[in-house]
DNA sequence: ACCTGAACACCGTTCAAGT
DNA sequence: ACCTGAACACCGTTCAAGT
């Protein structure tokens, strides 16, 4: 019986920056990010909280740098696609990489400073417009209208209850709603709900894609 | 000089949860969500933070609450147009409420108790499609691909760091962004910027409507 | 019935001090 | 150079107690 325990090696690394940002994300991505404390973090990496300070110089620079961090997880391949598949597979990416980290999209709604990864993407993307012939001033109705339904998309299947991809958690959780209200008070509600949302093969996610589309084809009429 | 300051008229009448909904609103309007705690909550209602608790079980009670007062503040008049015409009103309509209560929208992603405020926004709106001819499934694809439009447009709109209604503030913070980097990094970004966000006129809040019919307009032809 | 004081288990952060 | 203990000014919430 010693009075100490033995250190464990990962603890002995020397702290840096990196390797804060890295634990931050693995205990938002595990936990959520309201676990996110200084305290908690500290303890994940072995050492007390008020060291992170000397490493970051505040809780608001980690949370920044999460954000740029996941931006960067996003596959770039797209660049190389005539600009309908581009658009749509960066928005498919854009979409897995926020889902993977769910963290991600309510942290970039409060937080303003773009770092490097977000300016990067913005450039590509607006580089494939400007290169397919669109306008300057239709590049930035496009540009605006896709992330606005990208982001609201991913905030919206986010915020839900259930695993968009299961009909069977849609279907429960919908019938729980349903008997909130008498279904003639809400008769299209109802309706919509029990013919649609509870019926087998239901599945939200597929929603994206066609909204995604609605935008695509009416960009493709005004190019 | 007393020893008892004069017991205001409004701090005299008792506590309801109406009463603290209220203040809780005023409260997040004024000095944003993260001001709302119970103390403050409970000072600006003249009594101490323990007394809420003998009118709602817990802080999530009042935001649940907020979420479907703002719901409630929506104008509902569009019910009475034609199904084009209703979607762009009931679209402006809740971006105006949204933007109105910043907090709303960000508690309604976290929250998921969905009130009877927003039930009933929800059945109007699709009674609408569903009375113009759209079927059931057309419906759902509509609705979903409108609400992430909205409710991204707005998120994005509140989460920049200038009104997005004034020309020169949105110059002023695009040349801020710009001069962080070299323009030949990011050339596409910087032409967008220099040539069209910092250009006299410019105003992100008039691409609301351009996206909107984009969607729109889609949704039309498939009708 | 309605309100409160004291306490608990948390936060982020500062600062002087340790090695 | 890197880390820490103690402290400060906060949180939401419980509970027994006051009127």
């Amino acid at each position: 019986m010693t009075t100490e325990p033995e250190p464990s090696t990962e603890s002995r690394t020397p702290l840096t920056k990196e390797r804060v940002l890295d634990a931050a994300i693995a205990l938002a991505d595990e936990s959520g990010i309201e676990s996110l404390t200084m305290r908690k973090l500290a303890e994940d990496l072995g050492v007390e909280a008020m060291s992170l300070y000397y490493h970051v110089a505040n809780k608001n620079v980690i949370l920044d740098g999460m954000v740029d961090q996941a931006f960067s997880e996003i596959d770039m391949s797209f660049v190389e696609l005539d600009w309908r598949s581009a658009m749509t597979h960066r928005a498919i990416s854009v979409r897995e990489v926020l889902s993977l980290h769910p963290w991600a999209i309510s942290l970039m709604q409060s937080r303003t400073n773009p770092g490097p990864a977000l300016l990067h993407h913005h450039d590509s993307v607006i580089g494939i417009l400007r290169q397919a012939g669109f306008s300057i001033e239709m590049t930035a109705h496009a540009y605006s209208a896709l992330d606005a339904y990208i982001y609201g998309f991913v905030s919206q299947e986010l915020s839900l209850p259930f695993d968009t991809s299961s009909a069977e958690e849609a279907a429960e959780v919908a019938d729980a709603i349903l008997e909130s209200f008498p279904t003639e008070v809400f008769p299209y509600l109802a309706e919509l709900t029990i013919e649609h949302v509870m019926q087998p093969g239901y599945n939200y996610a597929d929603e994206f894609e066609f909204g995604l589309d609605l935008i695509l084809d009416s960009l493709e009429r005004l190019k």
